[in-house]
DNA sequence: TCTCTCACG
DNA sequence: ACGTACGTGAGAGAC
C-alpha cells in the first residue's frame, strides 16, 4: 500500500486556478452583501465570525431564543441545528447560516487550494496517512483532498476545479454503490437484506417496504426518507432519540421503525448483540480480513463511555472492512496499470472512491480493469456494485 | 493551544 | 438523571 500511495502523492492532481479565482471574487462580493444586511439588521457591526460574539448578538442584544443553550465553556450554542431552528422566524439567521456557509468555502477551499501548488509540480500533493484512522480508512491532509464540497449547489464548484493533467486527458471516478451496506449484509448474512442487493433492489426502498409491511410500489418518499435514515444510522449504533432527532419525528414513532427494522432483519440484531460480546469477552473487534480495533471502554462503569465504545465496536468491523476493500483494489489496480504500461495514474481515494487521470485512447481499457478490481476485491456472497464515470473535471466525472 | 464550527465519506 | 451516530482535517477566534 505504500507504494500505492506514493505513487498516487508524487503524480497530485492539477487544480484550475482561474476558475478559483473568479470564483473567490464572486464570493467576497456575496460574503460583503451578507454581512451589511446582517449588521443593519442586528443594529451592530462585529465579527460574525466570531461564535462569541454572533451568540452574544442573537441571544443577548436580540433575544432570539430566552432558552438559549450554552457550551461547557459558558459561550451560546451557535451550530448550524441551533441556527436552522431559528431560521423560520428570524431573516437574520438565514442570512447569518448563508455567510458561515459562504466563508468556509471561500477560505477553506477557494482561497486555501490555490497556496498549496507546488512550484516545481504545479500541482497539489496530498500526504494520505495510513496509520491516522482507528478504522483502518486513509485519511489526508497538507491539503485534505477528503472533504472537497459537494453537498451544495455553490459547493460543487470548488469540484470543477479539479482537472486532468491536460487537454489529452481525462478524469475517471470509481466508486461503491452502498458498500457500508452491503458489508453489514455480508457479515451479518441477514437473509431479508442479503436478498434485496441479490435482486438489485433501491436498498431504501426496499427496506421501507420491509419496515412499513407494504409493497416497493406503495413506498412513499417519506417513508423511503425514513428507511434510509435508519440504514445510516445502524451502521452507527444509533438509538430512537438519535433518529427521532435526525427525523424530527417523536421519539416512540422512531422506536417502532427501529423494532420493525430489527423484526425484518434480525440477522442485523443478532449480528450487533453479537459483536458487542465478542468485544467485552476479547477487548477488540475485527474486520473481514482481521484488522483489530481494540477497545479499552468496552468493560466502563461509566455508561456514557462505554456507550461510546460499543458503537465504535458496531461500526468499526463496517467501516473498517470498506476500508480494507477499497485498499486491495488499490494494490491489484496499481499493479495491473504497471503490468500494462499505462499512463493512466490513480490521484485520489476518497473512502468509497477513487480517481484517476487518464489519456483519452486509455479510458476503455482502464475501466474495466478499475471495476473489475473494485467489485472483486474481497470475495464476498452479497454483490458488490461500482460506478464509473469520466469527464472534463472531478465534478463531471463523478 | 483550545474551542467551536463545518467540509467530506 | 444522563446522554444519545461512526470516522476524519482545517479555519477562525480566543486566550
Amino acid at each position: 500500500m505504500i507504494y500505492v500511495l506514493a505513487d498516487m502523492e508524487y503524480e497530485g492532481v492539477l487544480i484550475d486556478h482561474e476558475t478559483l479565482k473568479e470564483f473567490s471574487k464572486v464570493l467576497e462580493t456575496d460574503i460583503g452583501k451578507l454581512e451589511k444586511t446582517v449588521y443593519e439588521k442586528a443594529g451592530v457591526r462585529f465579527n460574525i465570525a466570531s461564535p462569541k460574539q454572533l451568540g452574544e448578538v442573537l441571544f443577548e442584544k436580540l433575544m432570539l431564543d430566552p432558552k438559549a443553550k450554552k457550551t461547557k465553556t459558558g459561550q451560546y450554542q451557535t451550530g448550524e441545528d441551533v441556527l436552522l431552528a431559528l431560521a423560520a422566524k428570524s431573516d437574520i439567521v438565514r442570512d447569518i447560516l448563508d455567510f458561515r456557509q459562504l466563508q468556509k468555502l471561500k477560505s477553506t477551499y477557494v482561497d486555501a487550494l490555490p497556496l498549496m501548488v507546488n512550484r516545481k509540480t504545479g500541482r497539489v500533493h496530498t500526504s494520505y496517512n495510513q496509520a491516522v484512522a482507528a478504522t483502518g480508512r486513509l485519511s489526508s491532509n497538507n491539503p485534505n483532498l477528503q472533504n472537497i464540497p459537494i453537498r451544495t449547489e455553490r459547493g460543487r464548484e470548488v469540484r470543477k476545479a479539479f482537472i486532468p493533467r491536460d487537454s489529452g486527458h481525462t478524469l475517471v471516478s470509481a466508486d461503491y454503490s452502498q458498500i457500508e451496506l452491503r458489508i453489514i449484509a455480508e457479515i451479518s448474512k441477514d437473509a431479508n437484506m442479503m436478498d434485496a442487493f441479490v435482486k438489485n433492489l433501491d436498498i431504501h426502498t426496499a427496506t421501507a417496504a420491509n419496515v412499513y409491511g407494504i409493497s416497493l410500489e406503495e413506498v412513499t418518499s417519506t417513508q423511503r426518507r425514513n428507511a434510509k435514515a435508519v440504514n445510516f444510522g445502524i451502521i452507527y449504533g444509533q438509538s430512537a432519540f438519535g433518529l427521532s432527532q435526525s427525523l424530527g419525528i417523536p421519539r416512540k414513532e422512531a422506536a417502532d421503525i427501529i423494532d420493525n427494522y430489527f423484526a425484518q432483519y434480525p440477522g442485523i440484531k443478532q449480528y450487533m448483540s453479537d459483536t458487542m460480546n465478542f468485544a467485552r469477552e476479547n477487548g477488540y473487534v475485527c474486520t473481514l480480513m482481521g484488522r483489530r480495533r481494540y477497545l479499552r471502554d468496552i468493560n466502563s462503569a461509566n455508561a456514557t463511555v462505554r456507550g461510546f465504545a460499543e458503537r465504535n465496536a458496531i461500526n468499526a468491523p463496517i467501516q473498517g472492512s470498506a476500508a480494507d476493500m477499497i485498499k486491495i483494489a488499490m494494490i491489484n489496480i496499481h499493479r495491473e496499470f504497471k503490468a500494462l504500461n499505462l499512463d493512466a495514474r490513480m490521484t485520489m481515494q476518497v473512502h468509497d472512491e477513487l480517481v484517476f487521470d487518464v489519456p483519452h485512447h486509455e479510458v476503455e481499457i482502464v475501466k474495466p480493469i478499475i471495476l473489475e478490481n473494485m467489485k472483486n476485491a474481497i470475495k464476498t456472497t452479497v454483490p458488490i456494485m461500482v460506478e464509473i464515470g469520466s469527464g472534463v473535471n472531478w465534478l463531471e466525472a463523478h
